[in-house]
RNA sequence: GCAGAGGUGGCGGAGCGGUCAAACGCAUCGGACUGUAAAUCCGACUCCUUCGGGAUACACUGGUUCAAAUCCAGUCCUCUGCA
């Protein structure tokens, strides 16, 4: 598989966080147009666990899935659901210590045992461990962020290279975080200094929309005039269809959001005609399909009303069926834009 | 017919003198969701409102009380047991 290709074409990527895309089924995931996965480091860590993955073929193997695969470092999760109180543990210099609510288990997550996880699991692109950061956050935080984050991107850097041999021994591929926050220049900063150690990609992390939900496209910017062309340029999280056009026009190809499959799941599809909810009243005896300029499985055969009693009744196969609309519909944007 | 139990908002079901326009659940109607603890979560749900309130409401009709969904009487229904 030439891994080269995520640098030069655009990509979306479904969030299968625990080695699965929600209600499909991996010959329905293909059928969407969908080339690459993002899995979650922290999800898989705590079940089934990285040895068990890759006792199974990694995590390929496990879903039998034959395109790209992406390991989200969990650095995003672990932090968001520790800053919130969601979970109980700690971030400290060398990762982060935490308890998984499943078995009550203490894991340590650190920049080596990030990338040994991510090995276990077989992905094709790994993440470095990123300090990732509530919002709001002050310069003195943000720049705290930043040099943890270019800290531990040096441990992951050197602990891919020198226990695994790098890019040429495993053929995978290394790829960072860029923080910073709402910092301009730190931003640019954290870039210069990742491109300063040598990655294959260059993912702009954090959050990516304001309180207005507005994509904070003069960050993306910063980040993106400090890194090299030729290289991947993941925005993580992004986003809405428009967000990713915007991302795109900004110079970044790799996106990857829970929107599309979430909101399925809640009855909010994308359209050529904008976006329409399919549990409204209005969708009770409406015959058209999601999209009447739509080839997927759901378009082709079932209309708005049916899935409307689907979903009002709880029939899961409404939640497949929307789900492989929404993917398809990103999926069709992708196709467009490497047109 | 006799003996018990009971009739509460679209439904189920709390409340058993004032803080009740009435818990909670369901249904209904909206909305949110951006490196997924999410088939989740939030709001609305008698009518009117200049958003401060106002007017009708707990089977029906009377009554007691400063005050009744809550107490009393009668009426009409429903269920269970015995004949």
């Amino acid at each position: 598989m030439d891994l080269n290709i995520l640098k030069q074409k655009y990509f979306f990527m479904p969030d299968a966080t625990r080695g699965a895309v929600r209600y499909l089924t991996t010959k329905q995931l293909k059928e969407t147009g969908t080339q690459a996965i993002v899995t979650n480091t922290l999800h898989l860590l705590i079940s089934p666990g990285p040895d068990v993955i890759q006792k199974l073929g990694g995590i390929k193997g496990f879903m039998n899935w034959d395109g790209i695969v992406f390991t989200d470092s969990g650095g995003f999760q672990l932090f968001s659901l520790l800053h919130s109180h969601k979970w109980e543990g700690k971030v400290h210099e060398n990762g982060a210590t935490f308890k998984s609510p499943r078995e009550g288990n203490i894991y340590e997550l650190t920049p080596e045992t990030s990338i040994d996880i991510q090995m276990k699991i077989g992905s094709d692109v790994l993440v470095c461990l990123d300090d990732c950061r509530d919002t709001n956050l002050t310069r003195k935080e943000a720049q705290e962020s930043v040099e943890r984050t270019l800290r531990w991107a040096v441990r992951c850097r050197k602990h891919f290279d020198e226990s695994y041999g790098g890019t040429q021994k495993t053929g995978k591929l290394l790829t960072c975080v860029v923080q910073g926050a709402n910092f301009l220049d730190l931003r640019a900063y954290c870039a210069k200094e990742l491109v300063e150690i040598g990655f294959d990609g260059y993912n702009f992390g954090g959050y990516v929309v304001d309180k207005e939900g507005k994509l904070v496209l003069d960050e993306m910017s910063a980040v993106i005039e400090n890194i090299p062309k030729d290289t991947i340029r993941y925005a993580m999280g992004v986003g809405k269809p428009e967000d990713i056009l915007s991302a795109a026009k900004v110079g970044y190809n790799i996106f990857d959001t829970v929107l599309v499959t979430r909101n399925a799941r809640h009855g909010t599809v994308y359209t050529s005609q904008g976006v329409v909810r399919i549990k409204n009243s209005e969708m009770a005896l409406d015959k058209s399909p999601v999209d009447v300029n739509c080839n997927c499985e759901c378009c082709s055969n079932y209309s708005r009303a049916y899935l409307h009693h689907m979903l009002k009744s709880n029939e899961a196969t409404a939640l497949t069926l929307l789900t492989i609309h929404n993917l398809t519909f990103y999926q069709d944007i992708i196709k467009k834009l490497n047109q």
